[in-house]
DNA sequence: CATTATGGTCTATAATATAAACCAGTTTTC
DNA sequence: GAAAACTGGTTTATATTATAGACCATAATG
């Protein structure tokens, strides 16, 4: 039960457990995707994408589209590894908490 | 997959989940108890009970235990819906996650 | 050339979690 | 019976955080 205490703060925060969820299905996705999939604001999807590219969890790469700039986001095996382990952690916490007594 | 973000922020907080869980097998406990069920400090357990009391998700009742004061936990009606709202919540964005290809 | 759109970043604000310091009362020790 | 130590917590200083709106450079449009 208090394994929950170990779980990784930077995923845990429900923007940025999105950010992650939307990466793994596509892999690869701009800014202008992730806002929509997200439905989070421009100021808050900048500031938490940058937090998970310093846990090493994504990669953002800089790049043009003709003149456009297009900036990519990417899942990393260590982001994958994490959020694998975060769901685990979750999962057997639910599950501990739902064989007490009293719970549906 | 947003439906993430409808989460309730007082009981995603991994420490005042882990009072609420420790609260829902026993009914009732007092501030020593939770104090070594949760591992956590006193004034820690002290900040989010209140925390968790002013949602209404607990009640916090002082009373004495002969002349040393005993101060007692217990999870309310509301406070259990919440939760199971909660675990609903996780559950169904987990399964969701899953889903998505590449995963385990 | 002026305006609007695009693709973001920066920043002010309020709210937060944390643990150590503190405190009132009680019990123990000398 | 005074001092010390213990109980059962609360308060508070600090650092960190999430949030969204203001901002900015460049590009496209009228």
């Amino acid at each position: 039960m208090e394994n929950i205490k170990k779980i990784n703060r930077i995923i845990h925060e429900p923007s940025r457990l999105l950010i992650m969820a939307v990466l793994i299905s596509v892999k690869e996705a701009d800014f202008k995707y992730l806002l929509l999939k997200t439905g989070l604001t421009k100021g808050n999807l900048s500031v938490h994408s940058e937090k998970l590219e310093r846990a090493g969890f994504i990669k953002i790469e800089k790049k043009f589209d003709g003149k456009k700039p297009k900036t990519i986001y990417r899942i990393t095996d260590k982001g994958m590894d994490v959020l694998k382990k975060y769901l685990r952690l979750t999962k057997d916490f639910i599950k501990n908490l739902e064989e007490k007594k009293g719970m549906i």
